[in-house]
DNA sequence: AGATAATAATGAACACCGTTCACGAAATAA
DNA sequence: TTATTTCGTGAACGGTGTTCATTATTATCT
C-alpha cells in the first residue's frame, strides 16, 4: 500500500463534514449530535476524535464550506458595467438569497460559538473576508476620500448592518421583518447607506 | 398564616431569576447551570420546575428584566428640542452603551434560542417594542410620506442595522469592528441612513 | 514474506447536563 | 387536632460530548 493511511484519513474527515453539513441542513446547528453524525458517516463514535479535535472543530469545517458557496454567490451576483450603487443593491439580495435558501447553514456561520476563551484558527478567521471582499470596490468609488484602512472598515460595518436585518427578520422572534418584506427593506437600507454615504 | 403560600412562591421566584441573572452576567448564557442556579438561589434542584416550566423559561425572565433596564436607557437617551437626526445618533449611542456595559445579558437577549416550534409567550414578545418605540417619532420626522405600518417596518429595519453592527462587532471572532472603533462606525451608519432616508 | 512496531478505529464507560418523580415536609381546611 | 392539599427535596433517568483500554489495521524492518 502506499499513502492509504493519509488517504484513509482524509476520506473519513470527508465523511464527517458531509454527514455534519447534511444534519445541520435538515435539523439547525441544535439538532447535530456526534452518535447521529458517525453513524451517518459509517464510523464508530470515537473516530470522530481521531479525525478532529472536538464537535466544534468539525463544525468549523463545515462552516467553511459554507463560506466557501456563499462567496461564491456574492461573487457571481456582482454585475458588470454597473455603478456603485447597483453593485451594492446586487450584493444585498443576492445575501438574502443566500441566507433564504441555505438557511439553517447560513445561520451556523453566526449562532455557532467555540468554548470561552478558544479562538478559532486562523485559516478560519481569514475565511470571513469573503463577506466583504465584494463591497471594497463599490464603497470606494462612493467615498474615494477614505484610505484603504477605513475603507475596509466601512466595509464591516455596510455589511454588518445588512446581515443585522436579515438576522432579526430570520432567526428572531420579536420586532421581526416579515420574510416577503425583508428583500424591500434590505434594497430600502442599503439605498439609504449609499445615498447617505455617496457625498 | 395568610397568603404565606403565594409569598414563598414568588419569593422563589425572584431569587432565582436573581441568581439567574447573576450567572449569566457573570459567565454568559452558556455558563447558566440548573444546579449552580439552585444552589445560589438556595432551593434544590427540583425547586426551579416548580417555578418555572424549565430552563429557558427563567431565562425569558431574565431576558426581560434586560429589555426593560435597556428601554429605560434608550428612552433616557432622548435629547429633548433636537431635530431626528440627533435623536437617532442618540439613541444608537445608548445602544452601544448599554451592550458595552451590559454585554453578557445584553447578549443573551439575543443569543437564547427556545427548543425549536416552541413559541415565546406574547408577554415577552411584547416587551421587545421598547427596541423600536424611540426610533419611530424621529424616523416620521424624516419620513412624513410613510403610513404608520411601513414607518413601524421601517423602524425595525433601523433598529436590525444597528444591532448588527453591535452584534458582529462585540460577539464575531471575524470581520469584526474594534471596539474602540464601534461607536464612530455606528455613528457614521447612522448619519448615512438619516441622510438617505431624508429626502 | 513474515515478524514487529506504530497507528488508528472501536464502543463501553465517564462526567455532566436538564428534567422527572416518589417521597416527606409544610401549609391550609375541616 | 386531624385530614388534605400543595410544595420542596434530591436521588434517579435519559441524553449529551468526550475519553480510553482494547482490538484491528497499516507501515516498517529484516
Amino acid at each position: 500500500m502506499r499513502n492509504n493511511r493519509e488517504e484513509q484519513r482524509e476520506d473519513l474527515k470527508k465523511r464527517l463534514i458531509d454527514a455534519a453539513e447534511a444534519r445541520i441542513a435538515a435539523g439547525g446547528l441544535n439538532g447535530l449530535k456526534a452518535r447521529d453524525v458517525t453513524a451517518d458517516a459509517g464510523c464508530a463514535l470515537g473516530a470522530l476524535y481521531t479525525a478532529f479535535e472536538d464537535l466544534d472543530r468539525l463544525i468549523l469545517h463545515v462552516n467553511s464550506r459554507t463560506l466557501a458557496r456563499l462567496g461564491a454567490a456574492l461573487q457571481a451576483a456582482v454585475p458588470v458595467g454597473q455603478g456603485p450603487k447597483e453593485v451594492m443593491a446586487a450584493l444585498a439580495q443576492a445575501y438574502v438569497s443566500f441566507a433564504l435558501q441555505n438557511f439553517r447553514l447560513w445561520a451556523a456561520l453566526f449562532t455557532h460559538r467555540l468554548p470561552e476563551g478558544i479562538e478559532a484558527p486562523d485559516w478560519h478567521r481569514a475565511e470571513h473576508a469573503v463577506l466583504i471582499a465584494n463591497i471594497i470596490a463599490p464603497l470606494a468609488e462612493l467615498r474615494p476620500d477614505l484610505p484603504p484602512q477605513a475603507l475596509q472598515q466601512r466595509a464591516r460595518t455596510v455589511f454588518a448592518a445588512v446581515h443585522g436585518v436579515v438576522m432579526l427578520a430570520l432567526t428572531a422572534r420579536f420586532v421581526a421583518t416579515p420574510r416577503d418584506q425583508l428583500p424591500g427593506e434590505v434594497a430600502a437600507l442599503v439605498e439609504a447607506m449609499t445615498r447617505g454615504l455617496a457625498d
